[in-house]
RNA sequence: GUGAGGGUAGCUUAAUGGUAAAGCACGCGGAUGUGGCCCGCGGUAUCUCGGUUCGACUCCGAGCCCGCACCCCA
């Protein structure tokens, strides 16, 4: 037995279920809000990922050398690749340019809940924005996805980074300071806005990191009045705006810091409570491209989201997945009848009728058992004393009724 | 990368250091004119390597894998 490589998965046809149903909501919902799919390469050159965040990266990625000598890696997150692809050809679009991908990543990194060497993210950009509106749209985008995947417990999590980049503003290294910020640790903060002649913001800081809710934004302007006011009061517009429009249960987090430092404005985050350390399902916020990858300075609302999570999260809330199983298992029945059966099962597959039939030559009572199991919703009996009257037989596998149909008719009936 | 825990058949669970057992699932048959029930039969397992021992699923060590937490999280 060769075993599959640590923090892989094989789905079985259940599980494609579940996970074909969270991608067909994805892609319904993103196409119905305007965007359109786009698909780039599993792996790129190395520098691509280490230009965007940093040669850290480089341990948690799985890098390789091809036959040419070129540095490689697997694609650990899909952004990277959709900027690369933008200032390559997508920026001659009109804009704003509003797109969606979906697909595998890889990160070499040690297994948990939620979190796989390989898995898969669906992200969206919304590129020449840069306003209010498209901040809106963006989270409204995510929050429908997660509603219409049905996904009862979530919360929204919404901040503005550019508060703290302004507070910051002259500090000689301010993503460091941010970082000092997210990790807590406020004593390197204090020391470095001490040497930075910024210690006079140091206890606005320190408050808005503590501020955490819905009814805060009063406080939080009153904390940056002199400092930040444009910033805070623009978290409170947004807030304004999707409340009565997106989803009115907002946890306002003014210090929120993204693991990115390019962010700019705008960030939020989606989580579920039911996946233990690993809740985030959804996070983003808006960034300028050029200060990524080069080219013109141009604004843009982006988020990321965890597919498996999505998964996980809706099989703990116990959510009832539609079935992809065929609607129509044909049965014959004696080994004369099998020809005719083929006949009906092609005029049923024609008519856009999903159906199966019995290949092995097994006896009706072994076949209903096997149409059970499969989930088929009804039977057609393929016998000699309905054929002579040019019928079949349907059976409803939920109620056991049974009728005769008329061959030509039964494409009439299976459709009601 | 760190920490504590776990690994017996496809799944769930048995077996003082002494014959590896069961239920479900799967396959065949009862049963080529009617399912969810029933009956019979069948195949499949001690994660790997090493050690202790007359003898290891059981004890010890290492590795692999899994779930959890930390770290990180693009």
């Amino acid at each position: 037995m060769v075993e599959r490589p640590r923090g892989t998965r094989d789905f079985s046809p259940k599980e494609m279920e579940k996970r074909r149903y969270v991608e067909d909501v994805i892609r319904k919902v993103s196409d119905s809000f305007g965007f359109r799919e786009i698909s780039t390469p599993t792996f790129e050159r190395s520098e691509l990922f280490i230009m965007r965040s940093g040669p850290e990266v480089v341990d948690q990625m799985y890098v390789f050398k091809d036959k040419g000598d070129r540095e490689l890696a697997l694609r650990p997150e899909l952004t990277a690749s959709v900027m690369r692809f933008f200032v390559d050809k997508l920026k001659n679009y009109p804009k704003p340019l509003k797109i969606y991908y979906l697909g595998p990543c890889f990160r070499y990194e040690r297994p948990q809940k939620g979190r796989y060497r390989e898995f898969f993210q669906y992200g969206a950009e919304l590129v020449g924005g840069g306003s209010l509106d498209s901040d809106v749209e963006m989270v409204n985008l995510a929050i429908n996805v997660v509603k219409r995947l049905g996904i009862k417990s979530f919360q929204l999590r919404l901040g503005n980074i550019g508060i703290l980049r302004k507070l910051l503003e002259g500090s000689s290294d301010v993503n460091e300071c941010l970082k000092f910020i997210t990790t807590g640790k406020f004593d390197d903060l204090s020391s470095r806005l001490a040497a930075d002649g910024l210690s006079d913001k140091e206890d606005a800081i320190l408050s808005l990191a503590k501020l955490k809710g819905h009814d805060i934004l009063q406080q939080v302007k009153e904390l940056v009045v002199n400092d930040a006011l444009e910033e805070a009061l623009y978290l409170e517009s947004l807030g304004k705006a999707l409340t009565g429009y997106v989803t009115d249960d907002i946890q306002f987090e003014p210090a929120m810091v993204r693991g990115l430092d390019y962010y700019t404005g705008m960030v939020f985050e989606i989580d579920c409570w039911e996946l233990g350390a690993e809740r985030q399902i959804c996070g983003g916020g808006s960034y300028s491209l050029a200060d990524v990858l080069g080219g013109e300075r141009i604004f843009s609302t982006g988020f990321a989201f965890g597919l498996d999570r999505m998964v996980l999260v809706l099989e703990e809330e116990e959510f009832s997945f539609p079935s992809k199983a065929v609607e129509v298992y044909v049965i014959p029945i004696g080994e004369a009848m099998r020809e005719n059966a083929r006949g009906v099962l092609k005029t049923l597959r024609e008519n856009g009728i999903s159906s199966d039939v019995d290949l092995i030559g097994r006896g009706p009572s072994k076949n209903l058992d096997y149409a059970n199991s499969m989930g088929a919703k009804k039977v057609v009996f393929v016998g000699e004393d309905e054929w002579s009257k040019s019928s079949v037989s349907v059976k409803n596998m939920e109620t056991g009724e049974q009728t005769d149909v008329l061959v030509d008719q039964l494409v009439d009936v299976l459709s009601k």
